[in-house]
DNA sequence: CCTATATAGGACTAGTTTAGTACTAGATTG
DNA sequence: CAATCTAGTACTAAACTAGTCCTATATAGG
């Protein structure tokens, strides 16, 4: 199904609130109440967020989350590696890959493509884009030029 | 972590059998034998891929399986398609999406984007090239092209 | 100093999905 | 009619996901 979970679409939603007001500070039960979600959920996910430094946080009254960086700065990828850890299509595209028949059947290496061409391009659509603050849509030029890097042999 | 299932390896690994010898008809004994895959794990994923349109069978002695037609006709969507029903990245990108949110926080349609350009990546992404019978590599001409014919609106 | 309000971290549970196996039925060849 | 195939379905075990709860800690303010 080529799916993220729900908790990635949950730390989307939860950064784009946080990157609609970058000068505010909110709590996690003011983001669930934007959020229509869960209270506790939503301090699971930005636990996690904060975890991997996608978000800065205050303790104590008066506390609460932001961004850690602009928007700008922060990717599609970066959440899901946030999320899901490094993501990888299938078992031989990981790093410790251990396939015997790999050196026969050629599909491993033609995944492991066609999943980097997929991670460069999460790479360029930030969360501005993510969260619909940039004016413009996704910029598929983005995607284009990534795919294009990621072609080292020229064809 | 935006990972197909193991099943789905397993079928792109006998399709790419299947593709390497066109002219014959192969058993799912054979087929397992050569990918060192479980047999009763082989004829599940073989019997999904007949149910789908994307091998033909013969029933009976000396009967097996071969492709439904020329590995160039088959892509990595359909494959994908046929083992998992169809991608979507998020809830929000299924065709039935119930979200109370959605008319403000714009995420599921930026995903939806993100979503529509691996799919059509993927579409263009053939047998052939899964199999590394092309003499080529995966062609991401092909990735690029697909994305930009994607982009609806102009940048 | 004490209390209310926050985050931090971990443990735990229920539910769903995935992977794999087993069994029965039907078709074809010789 | 027997051997060798595929077809379909049902079932089980394991893994993962989602969600909740509990305890600890930090801060602001009375």
């Amino acid at each position: 199904m080529l799916r993220i979970s729900k908790m990635t679409d949950y730390a989307t939603v939860l950064l784009a609130r946080l990157a609609a007001a970058p000068d505010r500070q909110l709590t996690a039960t003011q983001l669930a109440a934007q959020s229509h979600l869960a209270a506790p959920t939503v301090s699971k996910v930005l636990k996690q967020l904060h975890r991997r430094g996608l978000v800065s946080s205050t303790l104590g009254l008066r506390g609460g989350y932001r961004l850690a960086r602009p928007a700008a700065e922060i990717t599609a990828a970066q959440i899901l590696d946030a999320l899901e850890g490094p993501m990888a299509l299938i078992e031989c595209a990981r790093a410790t890959h251990q396939c015997s028949i790999e050196s026969t059947c050629g599909v491993g290496r033609a995944w492991q493509r066609v999943n980097l061409a997929i991670r460069r391009s999460l790479q360029e659509i930030t969360l501005v884009e993510l969260a619909g603050l940039g004016g413009e849509p996704v910029r598929f030029a983005a995607l284009e030029r990534a795919l294009r890097g990621g072609r080292a042999e020229r064809t």
